[in-house]
DNA sequence: ACCTGAACACCGTTCAAGT
DNA sequence: ACCTGAACACCGTTCAAGT
């Protein structure tokens, strides 16, 4: 995308934004492998090669894609104890990424390096901060949680299309049950750290 | 790959073994997206529709090299307290992933359906039954393990690629901080059920 | 039994040319 | 400012034809 001028800001948001949008939907319908350039632009009622000149290439529109599932995210309250925020969290996030079907595979195919995706990790950051973790590991906890998160939906997806088989677990419970062993391992790495002082 | 007779089997198999092999060459040392049928054939001295008479498809070459994979990971002696055979497991894990560069990408783009995976799949369960998790813990126990270590090597080979910022992690801490969330997670849910019998 | 050339139906991307 | 047709350099896969 080359730069605009103010003037032509607003109509350019609007285009782009209806690109990402007809993209979310095509993966959300279709997965992401039906997710060309050729099929967008078919729905879009144009030609393939006209979406370059709304967006530089197919990484810059996923991570636009990306952006705006991560913007329907909500950080919880942060006066909440730390276990609580966690556990919100998760739920909050696998509550969109259910509702927005094959969004994590968006997730995981881009950098998280756009502003809202930065700030939820800084809000993820900071809570284990205050909740009284050393440097090192606010780093390492932060990116087990968003791992975790993101593998369990992509498998919950998978498992989901094949429920032929009645051994299907519920998969809602299996989720909170790993919600928890994460906050109640890093509750013990908490008092660890701790006892050591 | 059609049925072989017994008397062709042997050459079969150093053939596809070996195409296996130079498939792992590849995607260790080019990266997975640089694996085609073509440049695979190239390696081999012929062209890539040769290939096919070797093997099905694409898919089945993939799994050929998951399994191929996993078989360098053997499962820790079952006599230790399960706490160390899971971390003994983890180092396992981590070690042939990071030899054979690229690897997981490998084992997450294929389902573990073939023999040896099913085994290590088999052998993680039984750790956890003996443990003493309940039925369906058992499962999302061994998941979870799964994930982590598979979404941590992902992360591992795109940091460790970027030394350029001092900001690198040190990723053999951050690995066992991981696994240790994990059993500290688990040990919890462990007596959690037996306080409830 | 094993390999090949040529083709098919796709990709992402570029670019001169249109309006 | 926005769109297009045509092309380029790729994919995986098939199949009749060669040896």
């Amino acid at each position: 995308m080359r730069k605009k001028k103010p003037s032509e800001r607003k109509t350019n948001k609007l285009d782009q934004s209806l690109i990402v949008h007809a993209a979310i939907d095509i993966i959300q319908e279709e997965g992401i492998d039906k997710l060309t350039m050729r099929r967008l632009a078919q729905k879009l009622n144009i030609k393939g090669a006209s979406l370059y000149w709304h967006v530089q290439d197919k990484n810059e529109l996923l991570s636009l894609a990306a952006e705006e599932i991560c913007q329907r995210i909500q950080f919880p309250d942060e006066r909440l104890p730390w276990e609580e925020q966690l556990l919100e969290f998760g739920r909050r996030c696998r509550n969109t990424y259910l509702q927005i079907r094959n969004s994590v595979h968006v997730l995981v195919a881009t950098p998280p390096i756009t502003p809202y995706r930065m700030h939820l990790i800084h809000k993820i950051n900071r809570l284990f901060e205050l909740a009284g973790f050393k440097k090192e590991d606010v780093f390492s906890a932060g990116w087990m949680l968003n791992n975790y998160i993101c593998s369990f939906i992509l498998d919950e997806y998978r498992l989901a299309d094949m429920e032929s088989d009645v051994g299907v677990p519920d998969l809602e419970r299996e989720f909170y049950f790993g919600i928890d062993v994460l906050i109640k391992g890093f509750r013990y790495k908490l008092q660890e750290g701790r006892t050591k002082l």
